[in-house]
DNA sequence: AGTTGCACCTGGCTGC
DNA sequence: TGCAGCCAGGTGCAAC
């Protein structure tokens, strides 16, 4: 499900169950997801308490008590499901695909957090929080697009020179990390900028060059506090931690509506699809420019 | 260095 | 009803 709204939103619905809580046992059903568990994780991560849940662009933090941090990537299919005797009362798992929970972990507040993941392109990771900002995984990330860093002139000098398409540019997650194929399409309809524009022309001085690029920053900004302010998107019925689906789907302007008519007041367009670096791009050709 | 294309997986939907 | 083909919210890596 996951890209940066729908990671937050995980981290909302899970944290009232994991943070402050032991880790009573994990159980690891497989040895890899997209990549190997580390060594011993269950029992690394046995009688540890989970002191917050953090995020950091599309990864979710769990922070020990001994300095490590359970760094968790949900890839495209990945998600989690809460049972087990919560606030007194025993909840029935209705797991629709019980083959492919992979990772279940019992707390000590009897919460049981399972993680699905049919497609295995999520992975989890033990990294301790002195090497994290230097882990390969993390130290090419680029801007937190909901921090202060981004505005026009960060996002001009990020794409300044690029000659990449401007939705590759925003996919690129050592520039801003946290959109996906979703959010990208939403951005640019939103700021009327046609997504095979190159990164490079937001900043050409011609006329008005630093308001495309703010203008583009301020939208990136809306698009994604709405959307965590509505849970996230559910889509083919994913659901979120505590059961319930997000609804900024009904939402969506362009991403999957090929061939409806634009949304935009004034713009009778149409929403186009195409494939840009392999993925699907939908973007009304008329007033994206 | 910057891009593109493919690979990793499973499942759901479409159309024959 | 069956089945092939295509598509999916991500990302790492080999190859141009």
């Amino acid at each position: 499900m996951p890209e940066l709204p729908e990671v937050e939103t995980v981290r909302t619905g899970l944290s009232p169950y994991m943070v402050g809580q032991r880790l009573m046992r994990v159980e690891v059903r497989r040895a890899d997801l997209r990549f190997p568990f580390p060594d011993n994780f269950a029992q690394r991560l046995s009688q540890r308490t989970i002191m917050n849940l953090g995020r950091r662009a599309k990864y979710l933090l769990a922070e020990l008590d001994n300095d490590d941090i359970l760094v968790m990537h949900l890839g495209m299919s990945g998600s989690f499901r809460i049972g087990g005797k919560i606030a007194g009362q025993f909840h029935h798992d209705r797991s629709r695909l019980p083959a492919h929970d992979h990772v279940v972990f019992h707390l000590e507040n009897e919460a049981i957090i399972t993680y699905n993941d049919p497609r295995r392109f999520g992975f989890m990771q033990l990294i301790s929080r002195q090497e994290l900002p230097d882990h390969k995984l993390f130290r090419g990330l680029g801007l937190e697009p909901l921090g202060n860093e981004l505005d026009g002139q960060a996002l001009a000098r990020l794409f300044e020179g690029k000659a990449a398409p401007l939705k590759a540019a925003l996919l690129d997650q050592s520039l801003i990390a946290g959109l996906g194929n979703i959010y990208v399409c939403e951005s640019l309809h939103r700021a009327g900028l046609s997504p095979r524009r190159s990164a490079g022309t937001l900043v050409r001085a011609n006329g008005a060059p630093k308001d495309r690029a703010g203008l583009l920053a301020e939208v990136i900004r809306q698009v994604l506090q709405e959307a965590v302010k509505a849970g996230g998107s559910s889509l083919r019925d994913h659901r979120q931690a505590d059961g319930e689906l997000g609804y900024f789907q009904h939402s969506f302007k362009v991403y999957d509506r090929e061939g409806e008519p634009c949304s935009k007041r004034s713009c009778d367009g149409v929403i186009q699809r195409i494939v840009q670096s392999g993925r699907s791009t939908f973007f009304c050709s008329k007033c994206q420019r």
